[in-house]
Parts: structure tokens; C-alpha cells; sequence
RNA sequence: GGCGCCGUGGCCAAGUGGUAAGGCGGCAGACUGCAAAUCUGCUAUUCGUCGGUUCGAUUCCGACCGGCGCCUCCA
């Protein structure tokens, strides 16, 4: 197993990571609420986790990822109950395009995508250990409370002083009656739109529905056990919604809720975050309209180390596209040569380990880029040069499928349907060329050109490829 | 008001107490009928500003300027 080393939010280190159990990683991702498709912010984060996946994959453990679907919540709720809905009706199809937007941005598939309504049961278990243990208390409103002055541990990993809570920080008008304004809703009592809206369910506190924060530790305790290796998140979820989660779940249990905590930092337009209320969210919609590939945008978002913040530019994404292209074109150099310089083979050696130490030291993808990169560029030089060992080509095309494995930003090729009508004008253009009637030629060129089909002459003869 | 992060060439970006990876773009050359692709060379004597520590700082410390974020339901 290669040395991991992670920044763990608890800490605020990088620290040596292996997973508890010396074989499998368990981790729970915080996932999205389903009342509207994720933006591009969210999938920042949900890149990142897919990064961290495959990354601890390449150091050669196993990983067993729950992601969890928030489908109730106040505004899923409010949706509903604004167009006559059930909460059911507005979260499905937006869980389909999660998936699907997740599909296209080959982000791999979690061992799990539980979903909060179906959880109830567990998160009242958790409620009743909790006030078994004296950590909750039923308020008079009927909802169920967490007292976090009950809980030592409270705010070791947001490490904000709740009680320093200053004019000009964003302050609640909360709907509930508490004992004390810093502690959180386990279970909110139902109210009339919930019951229509289907959101309301029966327990030992009356009817209602859980707080936010609860479904995270119910189901992450219930796949991944009482402590799980690593949780994830944005970073705007350390404080309230991770902080929380610990309280009630070491309230509940006693043992540390999750050893690592990791968090991606956001993603920015016009320089402020990427948010609903700003305004400013894009989603993956958005980017296939612009024809920007699943390819472009992980590079894009693999630029940057994931706890910075990163803008979001027409430039920057202009860049990885052609970055990308770079890529691409180099995936079917390899993939149709023969043969090359026996140092090609040395060049790939040393790429794929740049690359592996730069992922394995706290996932820094841009220092991996870098040497995917530089790795193209020798090795184009060998493949240059020509050669005839076939073996050079075997290790340069498993460097690539190694380090594009956590990558993965190679773009895809278009569809091939119209290959046959491509190769008729190609050889009428071939033709063309060997009559020296170049006015021909170049008209056919453009013509393929037009329809997004690129042309190179070379010594053995014309390729053409798709734009991608 | 509290806490934290960031400021590297035209743009994006990695990085280290010993003198700046990589990508995009640009310029020149090779190759080509011309292109495209590819390769080669060039494109930051300098890392927000001002001080300090040090033999030496972009890297450590301090101040300042600028940007962003968190401080109760937002990835």
C-alpha cells in the first residue's frame, strides 16, 4: 500500500491516512438535496470525493462510499406544497438527473445513495438514544431538540466559539421554541404543509419530520458503523451540518464519529460562491449547451488543489478544452503506433509516479496534471523519433490508463455514423491531391472541417479524427 | 466583531529556506503543396506592498493593501 497523506479538518494537518480496518476505506460524502439539479459548485465537491475515491483505489485499498440524497427538507417541502405536490413528486425526477449529470461527469458510482425518507426509522432510534442520555429534550412546540451543552466536544471541528456569535453574522429567525439558541432540530414537528405534503411521519414525540443534520449520522452509522475513515463535504459544511452530526452521533454512541474529515473548497463565478441565493449557479445543463466536455470540466476542476477556491471562467475552461484535446490526440497516438525508443518506457515509469506521489500527497491533482503533461510531451518526442520496441508502447499506454484511471480526462470520440461518407471524400480529396489540385483539396478540407472533422496529412497517409 | 483561506508571467496554476513544474495563449524555427498535429527554441532576474529574521526568503515573522469564505439548515 502506497502512504496516503490527507488534510483532516479535525486536526488541520495532513495526516498519514489508512483505513481502521487495514483493507477498506469507509466514507460517507454528504450528498445534495434533490428539489433542484445540482450546480456545478455541488459537483465540484462531488468531483473532488470521486477524485479521493479513486486516488485511495490507486494506493491499493478498498472503498466502500455512501452518499446520501436529502429528499425532505424545507425547501422540497415548500416546493411541494407551492405547486400541490408530494415531496415524492418533486425529488424523483431531480434524483434522475443527479444521476444523470453524475453519469456524465464520470463521476463513479458509491456503493450506496440512501435516501433520508427512507431512514426514519433509524434516525428515531438515534432521537431515542439521544434522550435516553439526556442529550435532547422535547421542546414545547413539539419538536426534539439536541442541548449541545451537553456535549463536551462541541465545536472542536468548526472551532468556532458559539458563544463569541457577533452582530453582523448571519442570524436565524427560527420557527422553534428552544432552551438555548445553538442547539439544533433533531425532529421538527409536523405542521399542516408537511402533512400534505407528505413529509410527516409517526414517533414517540408525535408526528414530524428530521432535522437536517440527523439523516447524515443515522444512515452513515447504519452502512459504515459507529466510526467511519473519512467524511466529506464543501467546506460550508463544517459548521453547522458536520459539526452537528458529531455532536449527535458521539452523544449517541460515544465513540468518534468519523476519524477524517475532508472538505472541498468552493467553486466561484464572478468572484463570489457559486450559490442559489447569489444567483449565479450554472449546472451541467448548462455546460453541455456550450459543449464542454466531462473531460474539460475535470480538468478544470483538477487544476486547482481542492481546498482552494476556484473561478470559473469561459477562459479557464476554454484552456482545458484544448488541454484536453491535447490529451486525447495522444490516447490515439499510442493507441496506433507499433513501436518506439526504448526510452519512452522510462518516460512513462517516471510519469506514473509523479503522478501517484503527487495524488497521494493530499490529492494534488494540478502537480498530477502537470506531470500527465510533461509526460505527452516527452513521450511525443520519442514516438518522434520512431523506434521499434513494442514493449516502450505497452508501458506508455498502461502509464496513461494508470493515471487517466483517477483523472479521467481523456474526451470521448463523436459518434462514427457517417465514417463511410468521411472516407469517400477523403479519397476523392486524395485524389485531388495527387492531380496537385490543391484548390480541391482544400475545399474538401474545409468542407470536413465545417462539419467538425480535422484533417492531418502525414507521412503514412491522412487521419482524420472528430472534434470532440 | 470573531475565525479562516488566498494574492506566483497575458490567463490558469504547482512549488520550495538556496534562487520559479505544468497547461492555455503568443512569437520564431523544423515538418507540410498549404494547413493541422507534433517537435525545438523564446515568452516571470521574479513570486501583492513595506519592513524584520537569515549567509541567503517567493517560501519564516510582523504590518499594510486587495480578494474570498464561515459565524444555524448553503457543496
Amino acid at each position: 500500500m502506497a502512504e496516503v497523506r490527507l488534510y483532516n479538518t479535525l486536526t488541520r494537518t495532513v495526516d498519514r491516512f489508512v483505513p481502521a480496518d487495514g483493507t477498506t476505506v469507509r466514507m460517507y460524502t454528504c450528498g445534495p438535496t434533490v428539489y433542484n439539479p445540482a450546480h456545478l459548485g455541488n459537483f465540484r465537491t462531488f468531483l473532488f470525493e470521486d477524485l479521493l475515491r479513486r486516488t485511495l483505489r490507486l494506493a491499493g485499498w478498498q472503498v466502500h462510499q455512501i452518499m446520501n440524497l436529502t429528499d425532505v427538507d424545507d425547501k422540497i417541502i415548500k416546493r411541494a406544497s407551492d405547486r400541490g405536490l408530494t415531496i415524492t413528486d418533486v425529488t424523483e425526477p431531480i434524483v434522475d438527473t443527479f444521476h444523470a449529470d453524475r453519469a456524465f461527469l464520470r463521476i463513479e458510482d458509491a456503493e450506496g445513495y440512501p435516501k433520508a425518507t427512507e431512514h426514519i426509522d433509524e434516525m428515531i432510534d438515534l432521537v431515542a438514544r439521544l434522550m435516553d442520555r439526556g442529550a435532547a429534550y422535547q421542546a414545547e412546540d413539539g419538536s426534539v431538540y439536541f442541548a449541545i451543552d451537553r456535549f463536551d466536544g462541541y465545536g472542536k471541528l468548526s472551532r468556532l466559539d458559539t458563544r463569541q456569535i457577533r452582530p453582523g453574522a448571519r442570524v436565524s429567525h427560527d420557527d422553534y421554541s428552544k432552551e438555548n439558541a445553538q442547539d439544533f432540530a433533531l425532529w421538527k414537528a409536523a405542521k399542516e404543509e408537511d402533512e400534505k405534503a407528505g413529509a410527516a411521519w409517526n414517533s414517540p414525540w408525535g408526528r414530524g419530520r428530521p432535522g437536517w443534520h440527523l439523516e447524515c449520522s443515522a444512515m452513515a452509522m447504519r452502512y459504515l458503523g459507529a466510526t467511519m475513515d473519512i467524511h466529506c463535504g464543501g467546506v460550508d459544511l463544517v459548521f453547522p451540518h458536520h459539526e452537528d452530526e458529531i455532536a449527535q452521533s458521539e452523544g449517541a454512541t460515544g465513540a468518534p464519529f468519523s476519524r477524517f474529515w475532508c472538505h472541498g473548497e468552493f467553486l466561484l463565478t464572478d468572484g463570489s460562491k457559486m450559490a442559489k441565493r447569489v444567483g449565479n449557479v450554472a449546472t451541467v445543463a448548462d455546460l453541455r449547451e456550450q459543449g464542454v466536455s466531462a473531460a474539460a470540466f475535470r480538468h478544470f476542476v483538477f487544476s486547482t488543489h481542492y481546498r482552494k477556491q476556484l473561478n470559473l471562467s469561459a477562459e479557464a475552461l476554454e484552456a482545458s478544452i484544448e488541454g484536453v484535446r491535447r490529451v486525447g490526440d495522444f490516447a490515439d497516438r499510442l493507441a496506433a503506433a507499433t513501436g518506439a525508443t526504448p526510452e519512452l518506457a522510462e518516460v512513462a515509469a517516471e510519469a506514473e509516479r509523479e503522478a501517484a506521489e503527487a495524488l497521494f500527497d493530499d490529492l494534488n491533482a494540478p502537480l498530477a496534471m502537470g506531470a500527465l503533461f510533461k509526460f505527452i510531451k516527452r513521450a511525443n518526442a520519442e514516438l518522434d523519433r520512431a523506434g521499434n520496441d513494442a514493449g516502450a508502447i505497452a508501458a506508455a499506454r498502461n502509464a496513461l490508463a494508470g493515471i487517466n484511471g483517477v483523472l479521467d480526462v481523456i474526451p470521448d470520440h463523436g459518434p462514427a455514423d457517417d465514417a463511410g461518407e468521411i472516407e469517400a471524400m477523403l479519397a476523392e480529396r486524395r485524389d485531388a491531391r495527387e492531380r496537385r489540385d490543391f484548390a480541391r483539396s482544400d475545399a474538401i478540407r474545409k468542407e470536413l472541417e465545417d462539419r467538425g472533422i480535422a484533417i492531418e496529412d502525414g507521412p503514412t497517409g491522412t487521419r482524420w479524427k472528430r472534434a470532440r
